[in-house]
DNA sequence: CACTATTTGCAACTTAGTTGCAATGGAGAT
DNA sequence: ATCTCCATTGCAACTAAGTTGCAAATAGTG
């Protein structure tokens, strides 16, 4: 992806365009697993970060919707985006996650509409508005 | 519920009787939502539990597979018992949680065999072992 | 370039949950 | 009933992810 295309991103959501924003968009496109605060930090390197300024520029993103985040086992928050072939990120949130239970990594699905539809009427009374499938097991990775 | 049955659940998963123990679970067995470690102690009331005891009688019986605990939107912990028509508690966390948007209560669900097994084929290579369904939306008494 | 609203950096703070350790007490054995 | 031992409890100190306040810097507009 090219720097030109985050920049065309940031403004889509009506973001200014900065030095740090552009790189932790960078970082989460080029990542097929979700991001904790600390992952990016890392991935970031030298060019030290401030981590409140990296906090307020991944809820900034998640407030604007675009990219998500899911909450760990161990109480802590991982981010994704998720792009869709037209590069623009997607920002419903009905999709699935799946957590290795040996790597501890989260990967980030779409679901059908079949399957979502079958979820949906739960129970009488119960309006569900969105849903998020959260799976455990073993990644292809760590079998 | 007995006093005597509490004991029993308590027996069954090879767990010392305590007085804490025992009023915990009677706290969790009565109550259709999951509760915060903040809620169980108001619950309890004046006879003041330990806020450490308390953590620990939760993560005791979370890993002994009498309750289940799940996590909110805003990074605390939620605890449920799941109690079988016999009495006995499900120790396995395939089922719904609805998370209100309006009050934030958690209520849990079973999810028929169908729409599991659904789910189960989410992406080829990721072994499914566990499942959580999470739906946000507006609980009956908000409405 | 100059102006202004937004963003950034730093220090201090918040708070759910944990750890260490000494005192207490449940439950099986005698 | 009393003894004994190991699990459980209580208290104080700690941990660490994430937040808040505020002054300094900067993107974007003209
Ligand atoms: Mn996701
Ligand atoms: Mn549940
Ligand atoms: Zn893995
Ligand atoms: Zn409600």
């Amino acid at each position: 992806m090219l720097q030109s295309e985050i920049s065309d991103i940031l403004k889509e959501f009506n973001l200014k365009v900065t030095p740090i924003r552009t790189t932790v968009l960078n970082v989460l496109v080029h990542s097929d697993v979700a991001l904790s605060h600390a992952d990016i930090t890392d991935k970031i390197g030298d060019e030290s970060v401030d981590k409140v300024t990296l906090y307020r520029t991944l809820n900034t993103f998640n407030e604007k919707g675009l990219i998500h985040k899911v909450a760990t086992e161990d109480r802590n928050w991982l981010y994704a985006i998720m792009l869709k072939s037209n590069k623009i990120p997607v920002s419903e949130h009905d999709h699935a996650h799946f957590i290795c239970n040996s790597c501890e990594k989260i990967f980030c699905f779409p679901v059908s509409q079949h399957t979502q539809s079958g979820i949906a009427s739960i129970k009488e009374g119960f309006k569900v508005l969105e849903q998020e499938i959260r799976l455990h097991g073993i990644c292809p990775a760590c079998q």
